[in-house]
DNA sequence: ATTGAAATAAACGGTAA
DNA sequence: TTACCGTTTATTTCAAT
């Protein structure tokens, strides 16, 4: 799909605030209304908007904790891990990558004991390695137009 | 603050569609359109909604690859560290972390070219551990409520 | 409940292939 | 001309007072 300039700048706008109303988006992007919403369905349809999520602050609700774990787990184990990590609600994310982890797990927990029972449940399926989530010195940001070639 | 049943279910509800209108958010809760309203001015004031963000597919804006980054930097050249990664557009998130990796970062970039070279830019910073992401098994998902205790 | 704002849907106009 | 965007207008829905 082409990302010309205006839907960068949708996209920007979206990404920063995704409750904005579509008059206010169409102001921002100097287009009118509909062609705004146009826009906007389509970039949806080409699945270049994949959703549109509120955050939720784990610390605010009750999570001490967070933590993202490495698992390197032998082929046979592995679906049976994921559906292990899918039916936990510490899990709010997994990876499948290469090196020395199959996945990389990022888990909310209360606290150490909380995290310490979780990794009870998954590390027969392989060696574990943890890490401690001590903050975040730069939280979720937007992704930017990609330079042609380069940087 | 007090997370009652029905604002557990606006947190559930706001995760999945960011962009639910009020009217329809106090249809799904069984709340009135002035009561619902207050309860998400309340979350967000308190913290616990931090944000609402569009989700862009980094596939389809040309980013090709995605990684999470390791690397073990000593104390000094944290602040430098910091300030590369702020001003890189590869950077999508960022966590200081406790073991072996000082902080773990999430990049996207076009292809290996582009990420050998954004991992040149970083690697005099410390020893870096590169994992390329092959799928997302589990992708980002809602945090749900914290079980009071036990699992 | 009332008022103003915003979203949806339809018809019209300009621009480029 | 055809095909494609974008604009304008009108109607319905939504949100704040």
């Amino acid at each position: 799909m082409e990302l010309d300039r205006k839907n960068w700048a949708i996209l920007e706008a979206l990404q920063q605030d995704a409750r904005l109303t579509l008059t206010e988006l169409a102001r921002r992007v100097a287009l009118s209304v509909p062609a705004v919403t146009e826009r906007v369905k389509r970039l949806e349809e080409a699945g270049v908007i994949t959703g549109y999520h509120a955050d939720v602050a784990p610390q605010q609700v009750g999570y001490g904790l967070s933590a993202l774990i490495g698992i390197n787990c032998a082929q046979p184990y592995k679906n049976r891990l994921l559906d292990t990590l899918r039916a936990a609600p510490e899990v709010l994310e997994c990876c499948h990558v290469t090196g020395s982890d199959s996945y990389i797990i990022k888990v909310v927990t209360r606290d150490t004991r909380h995290l310490e029972a979780f990794i009870g449940r998954i590390n027969h399926f392989g060696e574990t390695r943890t890490s401690i989530v001590l903050s975040v010195p730069i939280p979720p940001r937007a992704i930017q137009p990609c330079t042609p070639d380069g940087t």
